[in-house]
Order: structure tokens, then sequence, then C-alpha cells
DNA sequence: GAGTCGAGTCGAATCGATTCGAGCGCGTAG
DNA sequence: CTACGCGCTCGAATCGATTCGACTCGACTC
């Protein structure tokens, strides 16, 4: 491809005698052509080794390109180790392939500045994953440029992206733990700021909440009446930090007998925290989490946990972007998540 | 972007008063142009809205995209789970990133036929990931395309291609292993073809291998001239398939003494089925993984391992691959692995 | 004062397709 | 026999830039 020797359309519409048109016509089927005309060109065409249309000069007569780009905000510096963001990928990678539409990776550190392609990328569209603020200087870029975009955990606030139902799947959760008879229970919360480190933290005054799915569950929390009693944030969504994060929970004088985390990864590092603690899970602590991942290294184990639909939300987002590609619009829609119970809740101790 | 009313380089110049060539020259600043003449271009610019350069047209003019393509094959049906692959593909996308060379991403099920954007997507070159077959049919589309590619975890047969020495790695695991005595050592192997299932194998015939990393791994395993006491495959990379492999090799009446896994989710599983079996690691029996990953549930264990530099190989096999595009040549490199002793290997019990 | 040089600007060709309107035969209806 | 319609093919415009060669004009040299 490119000025290199590849035969072009022009020269597979000559050796076939024909017009460019006529070959470009016997290509893409749209229009009247001979059917002898049509294996003309196409015999044309595999002797001189021509292979189809070059897709750049296609794009540029069309006026689009069939990619949507996929930026990946590195808020966690993780982006890629984090099964929510991988899971989610996943599912957008699926749906835009089986429709034939280009995905393009762009990472962003949100170290410098707004990525190179971010600004001169080619694409149709964009979603959005791991930038939670509005205002962020990458949407800033695609509005100036035109490009239409949804985000993957849209807050309420937006006008248009794919979420769950964080609260419900919080309620759902914190439901449980009472109806098992826990009132002392705390809170494994989600990095509610940009730099923030793993600690405790006073659920009664959080502070603004940079990052969505973190402000949603924590919404959550509130709609189910629950006041925590105790709270610590972990500095990234991983077992280290989760394990870390529910020492300081459970080493308190007045122990929760039970922990919600706000991922399954905080929640595998509460289980094996308890477990060094010599507390046995479920019988002195139960620990619940969100997102629905299997942990197979849990085992015998199997989290208590709120489950969303990672594949299915990846698509569903891919589908927005395309529609908005096409130039149609795309409404907010927020997926349900459905409480799974495992075995790492139980009654509470007497 | 596109048939949309966005203005073109056209529009500014007339706003500006130049020519179009001008303007082009304006914004590229290759080629001498007033400062004067260049600020009042800036400025229809900034009033009309214009981002910049189509980069459409741009491409199309200048016969390259800056695209470098990607290709997930889905042989373990689980790309975007597997910690190696994702961990290359970072590496991949920062490097291409920091180019400012794009990345589209294609997976390839390997279901159906080859992707569609494998055989229209625009791209200079490709980056082939977990398709071991040198006759895939992805690697045929692509050489009709005229399109370079090179492969990560390229085997001694590819041209261009980037990958680890297994086969030293391996060698150095087993020395190790033998230095602290062990004698009955066990392989706990990769998937060796397309849907074999987990069991045990015999290590001395072993059929035909149609993964590298399994065969180049092999070949290490041969090149120590150790002879396995048994060996089983796990159907995939995940610590469950681990698990359930393991168990088979410690549950035999000669039960080895030290377990070599080819993947570090292999060898963390079978770290869990040794402590299920009511075996203590490495004081009854020691396992040694392969590629260096920190996982933090093995805690307080840290596997011994051979580390491969994932970042680093997705960096070098971006460049190789940006060297393709612009034309070059690219050698076949092979990056060395590191042993890094654990904790879950010991003497030999007596 | 004529000639030279160079900075600055412009026109036009080009990249490789798509697509619209026009043209050309040929068969059939009037 | 003329006119019309239809099927097929073609020429040319277009998408939005880049880039080469030519041209203009003022400054400088001899």
């Amino acid at each position: 491809m490119g000025q290199s020797d590849r035969p072009t359309l022009a020269d597979v519409a000559a050796a076939a005698g024909v017009s460019v048109s006529t070959a470009s016509l016997a290509f893409s089927g749209a229009g009247p052509v001979a059917a002898s005309t049509r294996d003309r060109v196409l015999a044309a065409a595999a002797e001189l080794g021509y292979t189809g249309p070059n897709p750049i000069a296609r794009s540029l007569r069309r006026g689009r390109s069939g990619v949507i780009a996929v930026v990946l905000g590195a808020e966690l510096a993780s982006a890629f180790s984090d099964p929510i963001h991988t899971g989610t990928l996943d599912g957008v990678a699926r749906e835009l392939g089986e429709r034939g539409l280009g995905l393009l990776l762009v990472r962003s550190d949100h170290f410098g500045d707004v990525p190179t392609l971010v600004r001169e990328g080619v694409m149709d569209a964009a979603i959005i994953a791991g930038l939670s603020d509005l205002a962020d200087p990458v949407l800033d870029a695609l509005r100036a440029r035109g490009v239409p975009f949804v985000r993957v955990d849209a807050g309420p606030q937006d006008v248009a992206g794919v979420g769950i139902d964080d609260a419900a799947g919080i309620v759902g959760l914190v439901e449980h733990l009472r109806g098992l008879g826990h009132s002392r229970i705390a809170v494994l919360s989600l990095p509610l700021r940009h730099r923030d480190a793993t600690g405790l933290v006073d659920p009664r005054s959080l502070g603004p909440i940079a990052f969505t799915p973190t402000a949603n569950r924590w919404a959550g929390v509130r709609e189910s009446g629950l006041v925590p009693v105790a709270a610590a944030e972990a500095s990234s969504s991983v077992v280290e930090e989760g394990r870390a994060a529910a020492r300081l929970l459970l080493e308190r004088d007045d122990r929760p007998t039970a922990i919600l985390a706000f991922s399954d990864l905080l929640a595998g590092g509460a289980v094996l925290a308890a477990r060094e603690l010599g507390l046995r899970v479920p019988q002195d602590v139960s620990v619940a989490g969100f997102d629905g991942l299997e942990l197979p290294w849990l085992a015998p184990d199997r989290l208590t946990t709120a489950v969303q639909g990672l594949v299915e939300k990846g698509r569903l987002t891919a589908r927005a972007a395309a529609a908005l590609a096409d130039g149609e619009s795309s409404p907010l829609v927020r997926l349900p998540v459905v409480l799974r119970v495992g075995t790492t809740t139980g009654p509470a101790p007497a």
C-alpha cells in the first residue's frame, strides 16, 4: 500500500480494457455490470495481485473511515491489567469486529498532554474509558474536532454513554448483608481522588470524588441508608491494595463483621487479609465484592458480588459509538447488575 | 470529519486570503512562509474551527496511514484476560503512542474466516500475537495485500519477529531445581495443540506442537537434559487448569518433588493444588513458573520464575513493526529472560 | 542601472478511489 | 421507419490534503 508498486484500480481497469468507473462498479457491485465484464475485471485483478480498493482512498471519498477510537485513560496506570477494563475492551472489540469497524486503541497516560492520536488520529467516533472528568482535555480535543464520543462508566451527568447501575448493585449487597444480621459493616472503597494513598477515611465526609464508579458506588451506600462503621480507600483496584486497606479495617478495636468492597480485586485482597489475621471467612467476617469476576485463586471460596456484564457493556458501548458515527444519536444506557451470593458472606457472628 | 460541514483547508485559505498551498505550508511548517501570513492563516483557522488537516486526506497523499495493526489470535479464547498478552499489548501501545503511530486492534476469533479488518483495514504494517501457525490464513491475507508483519513469540523459523529465549529460561530453571537436589521433576506444560484437554501426557512422545511458546519451552527441557518423571498438559494458561493438571501430577504414586510449570498462572494453580493436598511448598514440593508475573494472591509466597520483560517485548515488537512500515527490514530478536528465585522452590525433601 | 538571488506565494498535478450524469447501441412499441 | 426505453459503459468531478515547479518582487551586487 502506498507509494509502493501495488496495482491500483486504474491498472486493473487498463488490463481488463474497461474504464475505471466500470472496474469500480465491478468490485463494489453497486450498479449494473455485465457478468462477462465483471469476470474480466476480476481476472485482471487476480493477475495483477490487486487485493481490493485502497481503504484510505475509499475513506476519503466516503467521508468515513470506519474506525472507532477507544481512549483508555490510565488513571489507574494499569488500564491493561485491570480485568474490568480488559473485559469491557473485549466486548468492544467483538462488537466492532463483527460490524467490520476498526478499533483504534489509544492510551492516554495523563502525564503529558493530550495524545497526538486524539488530535490527529483517524476516527469516526470515540469511546472513552477510564477518564472520569467531564472537563478532561481529551474530551475538549474531541469536541473541537467534532468527533462524537460515548463514555464507559458514564456518570448521571453524561449525555451519552453506557454505565451500570452501581447504586442498585450496592444497595443489593447491603441488603444481603443486613439480611444476614450484619450491623457493623465497613466499606473498602475504590480510589476517591487522583494520587490518593491507601488508608482509612471518614465515611461521613469524603470530599469530592474524582472517579465516576467510586462516586456512583458511594451514592449506592447513601441510598441504602448504610452508615459504615469505618471506611478505607485503596489507591487502586488491585489485590495488594485491597489487602492492605482491609488490614486497616480488620485491626481496629471495633472490628466490622462485614466488609463491603467496591471491587472484586479489593474484596479478594480483603479475604486474604482476613485469612492472614486468622479470621475465618465468613464465620468471623463476611466479605462482599463488586463486578462479578471469577477469582480462581480464591478457591474453595467464591466471592459474593454484584455481577456486571462486562462484555455486554463493551458491546453496548461499541454499538452506541457506531450509532454516533452514523450520525444517529445515542442515549445514556444503564445496565443492571445482579447479586451473586458466594461463600464469602454468611450470618453475622453472635 | 467527513461530509459534514467541517471546514477544510480550502475554506481556511479563502478566509485568510491566501492559496491552499500556502495555507498547507503554514500548517505543516515545511517551506518558507512569512510570519504574518502564517498568523493570518492560523487566525482564520481558529475562527472557522479548523482543527488541522484531515488525516485521511493526508494519509492518501502521503501513501502512509501511520497505523500499525495488532492482530490478536484468540487461540486461547482469552487474549484479553491473559496477562502475558495484555502486558505485551501494553508495551506495544506505549511505544506506538510515543511515536504518534496508531494501533488498530484486531481480534481474530479463528472461528470463521479471516477478519474483514485484516483484509480491508487501514495499516502500514501488522503485529501478530498469538497465532502460531506460519501458514495461518491471516498471514496469507497480509502477504497478499503486501502488508509487512512481525510476530510476537516468533519461532526460530520466522524471518522477522520478537521472541524471548524460552529455552535458556527453562534451562536456568532446571539447573536451579537440580542445584536444590531435585531429581524427580515433573513438567506442567502449556497446551500442545488446539483443543487439547487438560490431562497427563507422555513426556517422551509429545507429537507435533502447535504453539510456538510451548514448543520453545519443551525445546529447553530437552536442551537441559531433563527427563521429566511425568508431564501434564493444561488446556490453557489459567490458574484453574494449572490446579487441575497439578493435582494429576501430585496424586501419582511417584510424586515429583518439583513441578516445572510453563507459565506463572499454571504454577500459581500448582501451588494452590499442593496446599489443598496438604503439601507444604517448598518443603514437600517445589514449584517453578515462567514469565515473571507478580501474583499478589500467592502471598506470602512468591514464585520462582523466569522473568521476561513483557512491556519491553511489546516495545521492541512495535519498533520492529514501525521499521517495517518505513520500508526498512527488521531482524529476528530474541530477548533474554532472567531467573528470579522466590519462595516456592527449596531443597528437595530427603 | 542591469542582473542575480532568494524569500514568499501560487497553480496545478497527484494520491486512489466513488458516483453522477451522459452517451451509446440495440430491441421493441407505435 | 421513427422514437423511446433499457442495459451497460464511460468521462469527469470530487473527497482534502501535499508538493513540485514556476512566478513575483524587492534587495543586493558589480
